[in-house]
DNA sequence: TATCTTAAATCAAACGTTTGAACAGCATCC
DNA sequence: GGATGCTGTTCAAACGTTTGATTTAAGATA
């Protein structure tokens, strides 16, 4: 009953029930029983239900912003590259529900996707296309390689190895303790495919 | 009118909207309004929506055990990989939403998850993983690569293409003529990569 | 006759949203 | 200082609508 933990309590509980059901899968009742908070509440602060999805969608894309800061590290170019697939699997590791809303909207596009999701995802993409062009023009990788085909192969890589967990659990360890391992394994593949 | 047409009828329409709402974005009502078959059909011929939704979901990764035949097939370890890819591309242009089904049970598993989803996504799994250990074995393959590391960035990089799709199309050229610039796109990273 | 298809009606349950009353804290004014 | 109005917050209750499912009775098909 404190005083603007509310507002706070709301978004902290819709966050994985979204995640798991999606914007259609949760009633508000089921998001404010599991708050601890009072119905009305959601329309108080949100505006209703599709006001909160709004709120935790732009709530965990906002880690996704600090990706720009791989344009002003002054390294070498393959090392960007590296420190992509560190910050992803680090968001994913910090915020294991980002992947499902990622995915989600990707799939089941609700009226956020445009405002939201499209700019923070592309804002990735472009990332990664002016570090690969950056390498180009140091002629440090295969200049016979689609600049989008080669960026979207790395991110893939990274991705769908968080996105099968569900499925792969049992045959592959995903533990923290194995990230590092992973991170190396899809550099050294990527490497290889791009090094002249 | 015609004696079995109802069932396809609805099955048909049910396709795009579960593919681009999911389950608990339809309704019963526009499910029949799309079909243009009566309400009461849905629960005479599939017992409900969502057992609509399992014969839909059945009839889409109906494709998927197709992927056996690569064991079969004897060719080259490597090529099964490309065999892999291009049928994976192929299966997405045959029918185009059964990628849509796929990562949206992945990421809001509904009922059909561990009956229906999971076993066809494993088969893939573990006919690569046959594949690349096959390849071990030849000695064709690096021995320092983690078998299921590799084959699931192959597959990583080939279904992400597609995935993000909605954001990249202005960006990158999505049309079937250059599917086939992307497969040997993506084979020259592998091959480069797990290549001894 | 037996199977299939239709339209319409009905059901309880759940849906998202709104309401009006209550309550706190905090100025203001006589 | 005590009454007053104001603002932001919380609440239980109810709003009207839609949900998925079922039933009915009539018609079509083969």
């Amino acid at each position: 009953m404190a005083n603007n933990d509310c507002r706070a309590n709301i978004i902290a509980a819709a966050i994985p029930l979204f995640a798991a059901k999606g914007l259609n899968g949760v009633s508000v009742r089921e998001l404010a029983r599991a708050a601890g908070e009072n119905l009305s509440m959601i329309s108080y602060y949100f505006g209703g239900k599709e006001g909160l999805y709004a709120a935790v969608l732009t709530e965990q894309f906002a880690v996704l912003d600090k990706i720009e800061e791989i344009e002003r590290t002054d390294i070498d170019t393959l090392q960007k590259f590296e420190l992509y697939v560190r910050a992803t699997v680090s968001r994913y590791r910090k915020s294991p529900y980002l992947l499902r809303f990622y995915t989600s909207e990707l799939t089941n596009p609700t009226a956020c996707f445009e405002t939201i999701t499209k700019p923070a995802i592309k804002k990735v993409v472009q990332t990664l296309l002016k570090a690969f062009t950056e390498g180009l023009s140091h002629e440090k990788f295969r200049d016979d390689l689609d600049p989008a085909d080669t960026v979207l192969a790395l991110a893939g890589m990274i991705n769908f190895y968080f996105l099968l967990e569900p499925v792969t659990a049992d045959v592959v360890d995903h533990s923290p303790d194995r990230d590092e391992v992973l991170i190396r394994h899809i550099m050294d593949i990527f490497t290889r495919g791009v090094l002249k």
